[in-house]
DNA sequence: GACGGATATATCGCGTGCCGATATATTGTC
DNA sequence: GACAATATATCGGCACGCGATATATCCGTC
């Protein structure tokens, strides 16, 4: 539940939000800060990455995750790091004023019910 | 925005429980209680309707708007009015409680921002 | 040294469902 | 008699969410 790509991109620029991170860590820090409830499964998280960078509200680079005991050309394991830029955390304000507002209308709804457990 | 059937759901079901209504009644409540940020379109609305009724969560039932000098068989204007069955609110309680849910995994993102405004 | 599971990134395409456009009828008003 | 508001309803194209799938490295262990 909750894989919607507008949801996705508020969790998403909110973790990069607390530091750079990359794709794999994203999708368990999703899962484990939600208890479970937020699956960031591949084909929703990597598409929605690309789409973010191309955008210019993340950046990313490729760095060896062990250059020990390298022979020479030999660069191993590779992690793509990404990092939010100016323009996203100013994306990441709208997005979380945007919920904030969304949540207030709801509300008003919501608050309304009449009677918590119906009298008879 | 948010004209999503989730959230269309949550809101036709809240305003129905505060009391009978109908299509059109509807659309104007919710555009109104929240300031003209929740359009409840015909093509979201009636759909919606129809299938709430299907799910025996709402009830229906045509009313003459006005049977004044009606000669005979003459109906004049009907409306669609719709109630809350026992049913909807129950739905209606587990639709508020994932909603809360859910804000509740978001703020657990959200409410983590690192900082409010950027010191540079 | 090979097998399996975890780590890690990435793409593709199809099924679904949103909602704009559209249709229809009545009422009020100028 | 024309136009706007009221009122309900359907339809289908196009968008896109995300499951399935592919690829590669790393590590433990037998």
């Amino acid at each position: 539940m909750l894989t919607g790509n507008e949801s996705a991109e508020l969790v998403v620029l909110s973790l990069l939000a607390e530091g750079e991170s990359y794709g794999y860590q994203l999708t368990k820090d999703a899962a484990g800060r939600s208890e479970g409830h937020l699956r960031l499964t591949p084909g929703v998280l990597y598409p929605l990455l690309r789409q973010l960078e191309n955008e210019g509200l993340i950046t990313s680079s490729w760095d060896a995750v062990r250059a020990e005991d390298s022979d020479e050309g030999a660069e191993g394991r590779k992690r793509k790091w990404y990092r939010l830029s100016p323009k996203g955390k100013r994306r990441l304000g709208q997005r979380v004023a945007a919920y904030e507002s969304l949540r207030k209308v709801i509300d008003a709804f919501v608050g309304v019910r009449p009677r918590e457990e119906g009298s008879r």
